[in-house]
DNA sequence: TAGTATAGTTAGGCTTGCCTAACTTTGTCA
DNA sequence: TGACAAAGTTAGGCAAGCCTAACTATACTA
């Protein structure tokens, strides 16, 4: 029996494991348990199971118990084989408290595929395994956590840092930068553009009066004076 | 710095996050190239770019080059990390293929909280100092899977089977059910409820019609014969 | 068996996030 | 400069999921 490609939501998948949980810890399920364990109103739970009748689901009749078709109960069991297996993971290697395992596992469970699944399940085999030939990974790893100070010094994969490009007004005096592009197409900017004011060309700031209005600037020789709105205008890239 | 509780969508984190790596990439982000690495139309990106800017995350003018904030870099590098973590673990720790890793850490960064993933740093950072100790545990792992022959035996935390209440239309000759609910309250129903079918009584089915209608059943002692429609109504939980 | 409590449905509305088509702004290059 | 291309916005619409309020069907109990 090949599970069908499902292309569930989560929300979806969501309302086939709780029937299914249901199904196994009483004889009926009700619709008022369902919205119950998901949060949600008695109506939107209506609205499932008509969605998921209309899928081949749901054995959805009005005012009826909620049962699932042989196809619901296999989507089911790989929604709920998919949460234990996570938090599982979480609780038994990671270490995760279990609350929020079960929480985490539950919303993972709906973005994890196969591939990574089928991974997880064997190295927790791998982990019960180990511990069975008197080396407890899972337990060396709770004593690792234990034994290291707070700080974690792993090379958490350096983010790359933003780009410095920035309006020519926030751009301190002596610091330099190359024009990068220049918004807008006013009648002022085409003025700043006859002076030499063009994409390409590098811009030293000299002076920037108390309130950052006028701004004095230096380029290809010359010195100009720029209202700071014109300025924020001028996009450059940090040099030097 | 402490990261301010975002409460974001996953929607709006990817944003932020692939705004985040082009502004590491280029000098300038441009929607365009948002829009690309999203899959989404340019006018989805307008839409988006609003909220951020009305979250204060972005810097959005209409036309202008796309940047963050303070905060949304902040928020956005938390992504990323979570991002790079997830992939590391799912490449070099459990040996999924790259591509695959790369989408799935795409989604699980947003539904794994920070209990989680710092567990999980540990556990890479403590992967890693295994391996300096002689013993490459997840080289371990990966002999581990090709060793083993391809049937996974781990007790996959069984599932609970999901309850036995059917409808009586459904009961094979010689069986028996409790009753366990009468759906419907129509005048036939009080006919047989008069006979003495109500919840908490045993029937045993004697035999079905060729078309499983009608149906005989035996209950306290007395014989009685349902049409298929009025058995469908009984919900009985199949006995001994 | 009726009257009330409980369960479930219907109607209508909201938000998020996406789309296409048409339009405007900006960039480019002869 | 001005025409055309590229980038970005606006308008309008749609689907998924959720909600509340009002209504209806079923269950319980005296
Ligand atoms: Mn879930
Ligand atoms: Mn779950
Ligand atoms: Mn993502
Ligand atoms: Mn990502």
């Amino acid at each position: 029996m090949v599970a069908a490609k499902s292309n569930l939501s989560a929300s979806l998948e969501d309302y086939l494991e709780v029937i299914f949980n249901l199904a196994g810890e009483s004889n009926v399920v009700r619709s008022k348990d369902i919205a119950k364990l998901l949060g949600v109103s008695k109506s939107s739970v209506t609205g499932a199971l008509r969605v998921l009748k209309s899928k081949g689901l749901a054995n959805y009749k009005p005012y009826d118990y909620v049962t699932l078709t042989e196809a619901g109960q296999a989507a089911a069991a790989e929604v709920a084989r998919k949460h234990n297996i996570l938090k599982y993971f979480f609780v038994n290697v990671l270490g995760v408290d279990s609350d929020i395992a079960q929480k985490a596992a539950c919303k993972a469970e709906h973005v994890l595929g196969p591939e990574v699944i089928a991974r997880l399940l064997s190295f927790i085999e791998f982990v019960t395994r180990s511990s069975k030939n008197g080396y407890d990974l899972a337990d060396e790893f709770k004593q690792f956590c234990k034994n290291r100070s707070q700080s974690s010094n792993f090379p958490d994969k350096e983010i790359s840092e933003v780009s410095d490009v920035v309006g020519l007004n926030e751009v301190k005096p002596g610091q330099k930068g190359r024009i990068v592009k220049i918004i807008g197409r006013s009648g002022v900017n085409k003025r700043i553009a006859d002076m030499g004011v063009v994409p390409g060309t590098t811009v030293e700031v000299q002076r920037v009066a108390p309130l950052g209005d006028p701004i004095d600037v230096k380029l290809k020789g010359y010195h100009l004076s720029l209202r700071k709105e014109e300025a924020s205008k001028i996009m450059v890239e940090l040099v030097q």
